[in-house]
DNA sequence: GTCTATATTACGATAGAC
DNA sequence: GTCTATCGTAATATAGAC
């Protein structure tokens, strides 16, 4: 510690991005500036902008990262099964890889405004993209009868919005586990698409 | 039109709120100036000061007020009933009701972060409490076994949040009318607590 | 009650030394 | 790659004229 000059490109550029996601989940994009992020990291304000054409970016790049990587652990999570099972593995995953990075995912989905039109677009497209998985489960289960759903894109919507809700206010150390909390809303999930 | 001077008092007040409001919800607390709401208002930044004291008591009296407004609303819409008739009006108060005010229900919960802490702790203790009143729906219909709950605190926290999705989404005149809605998500709580 | 003008502070971003 | 220093702009809020 303590060295106040030099070369740290290795560990700089993670760090501008790990003290970007923590204050902007906590203060806001709008409400950080780019002082307190290099104060976080423990450089002057200037030094960000070898890594950083600008603040947009900064804020573009979690959101993009977050979204790709949740579409790839998604698809490296999924095993084959029947709709149920396939609900069942989703409602898991969710919950489960939500809850390990409340940061990336508050970030996600309350500065969607704070997005330039064009990288608005980009993540849009994804967002919509990890959507329409589930409600492809939800389809081939109105097929194959086991799901009575009368819309599935609706559902499909308010059952995410129903699993989002538990990263607003779960907290390690609560009164229910993970787990338990996993099993009380896949019992509703369940129940509510259910022939 | 066209007079740049002179007294307003009757109308400036409301069109403060009303711009805030607006402004607020489509672009972020942080994000929106004092300059910007003058202007949608028609006066200069500086008369502003003549109906708040600062930026933040302005966010706080919309964030009150909404809450305010909407428990009032709540116990003047609530009818005597079993468990599941008060549960669904409770869905069709909440859905309808939020979906009338998109802004100040989207303000109500993207800037408690913006809040400081005395405000943010009143704001928070209305909305446990709003929170509290579907809960008591849930206990009654357990204990008359009409539902089968196993948490219904985290239930009542799932439920809500399932509908405020609804408000991220609905746009007036696209493909579901607010009826249809009301009765897709009904349909899903119902058979999600019933025992 | 609103205006113009301004005090004070902070912002994002850049330039040039080391 | 980071520093110090700074440019140009804009923020909240206030003072005093009308």
């Amino acid at each position: 510690m303590a060295r106040t000059q030099g070369s740290h490109s290795e560990i700089t550029g993670p760090k501008l991005r790990e003290a970007a996601r923590s204050l902007f989940a906590r203060y806001g994009y709008a409400a950080v500036s780019m002082r307190q992020i290099a104060a976080e990291v423990g450089v002057q304000a200037g030094a960000l902008y070898n890594y950083i054409p600008d603040k947009q970016s900064l804020l573009f790049d979690l959101m993009k990262t977050h979204m790709d990587e949740l579409l790839i652990a998604y698809d490296g999570h999924m095993r084959d099964g029947a709709p149920i099972d396939q609900l069942k593995q989703f409602v898991g995953f969710h919950i489960r890889y939500h809850a390990e990075r409340p940061e990336a995912v508050f970030i996600a989905y309350m500065e969607l405004r704070n997005l330039d039109p064009g990288n608005f677009a980009q993540i849009e497209a994804l967002r919509r993209n990890y959507e329409a998985r589930l409600e492809e489960i939800l389809k081939a289960g109105v097929e194959s009868s086991a799901f009575q759903v009368p819309d599935t894109r609706i559902a499909a919507m308010a059952l995410i919005a129903m699993l989002n809700g538990v990263n607003t206010w779960f907290r390690e150390g609560g009164r229910l586990s993970m787990a338990e909390i996993e099993t009380l809303h896949w019992d509703m999930v369940r129940k509510g698409v259910l022939a």
